[in-house]
RNA sequence: GGAGUGGUAGUUCAGUUGGUUAGAACGCCUGCCUGUCACGUAGGAGGUCGCGGGUUCGAGUCCCGUCCGCUCCGCCA
């Protein structure tokens, strides 16, 4: 079909085209006939711009045509630009109109499963199915347009300190990291299969250790692990190695890249916090701490040992792993028996076996384990764990630490939530380095410690040799990037020698 | 693998203790309207209540099974 070219995109146009001959191309985007006057809008990836026909004899067909506009039609109008009589000072385009002197279908369309406009209620799988109509949507197509800035400043941003950027394969061996494979069948080998990477890990290794010295990639990963809200099987993520470095210059790079990502989005990100693995594990019960707000957890275990026959608590300073915790609700005295119970509902999804409550009031303190705990108990663990006049206390019990505390990281989210902690900070960022990951975790299925990082982590074996303590105690010398409670990141120095890697396998008798 | 929750008009949802013809808003269609931009206005069409079975005089509603979506736990750097 014949169409001219536009002049610009539709969203454009300025009072400085006034009086110009102008072609737009677009997407209809909303047609208001008022009888002897029709205003339509042209829509494109810019913006969009209000075209009006007249009915005079000589526009007479266009008005025809124009009336049977509709939603989504692709249409390509030529006019010429006016002032309009009233602006809409909501509109970039607001000063001027297109008088619209021809007028094109170029393609009818049917009605749409749900409407184009910002404010969209259909649902997120309608949504993906119609995708083209979806990101006809300024504010999902802005989107992309961000995804784009951001992968552009990153690689300028690493250019420029010498790293190279470099692909690599997408069909692999398939390797025994973390995840699940995703498997390709192969047509060559039958009966056998490629399997997509989960990270570029085994390449950049070889990269580092053929003298490449500094590498980024902005790369896929595949991991065919079940989904949740905020993760795919399919993701995309920046990957960055670096031969000799040290682990401030670790920081330095990764920082300084977000702040040049933040910047070209015009915004400031603060400074970067730093916490152990175990104080974020400790305080906020999470390796990815919402740090917002300040409502911490506290630790009870050596507080209540020897000091009460309490089987829930007893039972549980019985195992060397395990943990009594509190986390303290401020304002929360007055909750109710309803609101308690879905806590400890919370508690027990995380694999809690329940949930032991104390009220603090005026003149002493109400429990859920009254008649097994002692009033010096009670104040005790006020007194430990801050608790006020008016607080709610809620204890969490496991015997293994890193469940007792993810239980009270889990109620710590919650009641923020309900104590509107996090109302109107949505942009209030809290960049966190969680540093310290631990090497090994100890294996309850299995009785023994397993390797929670990859092997080609460098784990801190002089600190480990001066703290002379057990193997859950190797830390690798990787950090997590945190920020709002989402995980952005990991950086790690790693061993890229063989030799070197053998060595450190020997030392920890795997 | 497990738990919770939802599925009713094109869309988002309401639907009371099981009871007459299943409703609203937006969208859609038709008419009217010369300054709209969430146009207005008058009217209209549109339903296998996810699917199958059961209980009942009667099921959108209760029971059993099943499919699908979402959220979470497990899992997952």
């Amino acid at each position: 079909m014949y169409f001219k070219q536009r002049t610009k995109m539709a969203g454009q146009f300025r009072s400085a085209d006034i009086g110009e001959t102008v072609v737009v191309n677009g997407w209809v985007d909303g047609n208001r006939d008022l009888g002897g006057l029709l205003f339509f809008d042209v829509r494109d990836r810019s913006g969009k711009v209000q075209c009006v026909v007249q009915p005079t004899e000589e526009t007479q067909l266009i008005y025809e045509d124009a009336k049977q506009l509709r939603a989504e039609f692709v249409v390509s109008a030529q006019g010429v630009v006016r002032r309009r009589e009233r602006e809409n000072p909501k509109m970039l385009t607001g000063e001027i109109e297109i008088v619209i002197t021809s007028l094109t279908v170029l393609s009818e369309s049917e009605v749409p499963p749900f409407e184009i406009k910002e404010e969209i209620t259909a649902n997120e799988d309608l949504r993906l199915r119609y995708r083209y109509l979806d990101l006809r949507r300024q504010g999902l197509a802005k989107n992309l347009v961000t995804r784009h800035k951001i992968t552009q400043t990153i690689r300028k941003y690493f250019d420029e300190r010498g790293f190279l950027e470099i692909e690599t394969p997408m069909l692999m061996k398939a390797t025994p990291e973390g995840a699940r494979d995703f498997l390709v069948p192969s047509r060559l080998h039958a009966g056998e299969f490629y399997a997509l990477p989960q990270s570029p890990q085994l390449y950049k290794q070889i990269l580092m250790i053929a003298g490449l010295d500094k590498y980024f990639q902005i790369v896929k990963c595949f991991r065919d692990e079940d989904l949740r809200a905020d993760r795919q099987p399919e993701f995309t993520q920046l990957d960055v190695e670096m031969s000799f470095p040290n682990e401030e210059i670790v920081y330095e790079v990764m920082e300084n890249c977000l702040h040049a990502v933040w910047q070209e989005l015009g915004l400031t990100l603060p400074k970067f916090q730093r916490i152990t693995y175990k104080d974020a594990m400790m305080f906020y019960g999470s390796d990815k701490p919402d740090l917002r707000y300040t409502l911490k957890i506290a630790t009870l275990t050596e507080l209540l040992r020897g000091k009460t026959e309490f089987k829930v608590f007893s039972d549980i300073l019985e195992k060397p792993r395990g943990v009594i915790g509190c986390v303290v609700a401020p304002g929360a005295g007055e909750w109710s028996r309803k609101q308690l119970d879905t806590l400890t509902d919370l508690a027990k999804i995380y694999g809690a076996g329940g949930l032991v409550w104390m009220k603090v009031t005026t003149d002493g303190f109400d429990s859920s384990a009254k008649k097994f705990l002692s009033e010096e108990v009670l104040r005790e663990i006020a007194n430990a764990s801050d608790a006020k006049a008016g607080d709610l206390v809620l204890i969490v019990t496991h015997g293994n630490w890193e469940r007792a505390y993810t239980i009270l990281g889990a109620l710590r989210s919650e009641l923020a939530k309900r104590l509107g902690y996090l109302e109107g900070k949505t942009f209030e960022f809290a960049p966190t380095w969680i540093t310290n990951m631990p090497m090994f975790e100890y294996d309850e299925a299995e009785g023994q410690f397993v390797p929670k990082h990859h092997p080609f982590t460098s784990p801190d074996l002089e600190e480990w040799k001066r703290r002379d303590e057990g193997l859950e105690n190797v830390f690798a010398r990787a950090y997590d990037i945190v920020i709002n409670g989402y995980e952005l990141g990991s950086g790690s120095i790693r061993i890229h020698d063989r030799t070197l890697q053998n060595e450190v396998f020997d030392m920890l008798k795997l």
